[in-house]
DNA sequence: CGCCTTTGACCGGCGC
DNA sequence: GCGCCGGTCAAAGGCG
């Protein structure tokens, strides 16, 4: 997205703001401060090594709630997403009694996109994740080429239904006048994610629920219904979903839009919004 | 069998 | 220049 958008503004989410910053003088340490949970988008550019050039970074704090109880134990989790995640490390952060996990998408091959997962040592509570990707790196077509990740589809659809009430993502046209649900996308994934990129906003319901819906397994494979119904249907779905559809917006600016976007954007009174422009 | 997690080692950046 | 620290790599083992 463009730094300069002077649309990215802070979300009033009282989980979720965000902010973005164009130098790495600018990076803020959100995570595991004492502030309200809070998103923070950087771009920053790492060292020449390797060949990163420039990487945005958001950074989105959460409360972990009903995670405690399953998995997790004491180190940081991810959170269920609509991406195929794979664990590729993990350090202990001076600081920090919890380690920090190190994800890499594992959605599709040569998938850029990399997040970091840690508990605020501030509040237990809280969850810190920090997506990053490449810029001008087209994101993968496909985010679940897995068996499991068709498992976790199945399983996603059962919870979207079940769920609706808890949190609701809907992808709306960004129409000139009104935004309305957005309900047809291209029927290959990279159209869609295209679509989504280049006009499309997704509102969620409820807050950030769906965070507190988190799984912890460490290689979560869960996927919107959204691309998951429309592997098979391009049309007519229902833009109701799971949390999932958070993050996957939070992805979709990261890794395919260097021009601009914005993400968990509070539009008046519908709540946080997921946006690219 | 393929994909995942775990974990120690390695590398590079940064501060002193 | 040195040491610390964060981030990544890669081998080994586990699981479905």
């Amino acid at each position: 997205m463009d730094a300069g958008d002077p649309s990215f503004n802070k979300a009033s989410n009282p989980y979720v703001t965000e902010q973005e910053l164009e130098d790495n003088d600018n990076v803020s340490s959100e995570t595991g401060a004492e502030s309200p949970p809070s998103t923070t988008f950087n771009d920053i550019k790492l060292s020449p090594k390797k060949g990163r050039r420039s990487i945005q970074k958001r950074v989105v704090s959460v409360p972990i709630k009903d995670v405690e109880g399953s998995r997790f134990k004491g180190e940081s989790a991810p959170p269920s997403d609509s991406w195929a995640w794979r664990k590729y490390g993990q350090k202990p952060i001076k600081g920090s009694p919890y380690p920090r996990g190190y994800y890499r998408c594992s959605s599709s091959k040569g998938c850029p996109a990399r997040k970091q997962v840690e508990r605020s040592h501030v509040d237990p509570k809280m969850l810190v994740i920090t997506y990053s990707c490449e810029h001008n790196h087209p994101w993968p077509a496909s985010r679940h080429n897995t068996a499991a990740a068709k498992q976790a589809s199945a399983a996603a659809k059962a919870a979207a239904a079940a769920e609706a009430s808890i949190a609701t993502v809907t992808a709306v046209k960004n129409e000139p006048s009104t935004s309305q649900a957005h309900t047809e996308q291209e029927s290959g994934n990279e159209e869609r994610f295209a679509d989504l990129t280049e006009d499309s906003i997704l509102t969620t319901g409820d807050e950030f629920a769906w965070f507190g819906e988190m799984e912890t397994t460490s290689s979560t494979v869960l996927e919107s219904p959204l691309f998951t119904e429309r592997d098979d249907c391009d049309a007519d779905v229902a833009m109701v979903f799971p949390m999932k559809e958070e993050d996957e917006s939070l992805f979709a600016d990261l890794g395919e839009l260097p021009e601009c976007s914005f993400v968990f954007r509070h539009q008046r009174k519908v709540g946080p919004q997921v946006g690219i422009c």
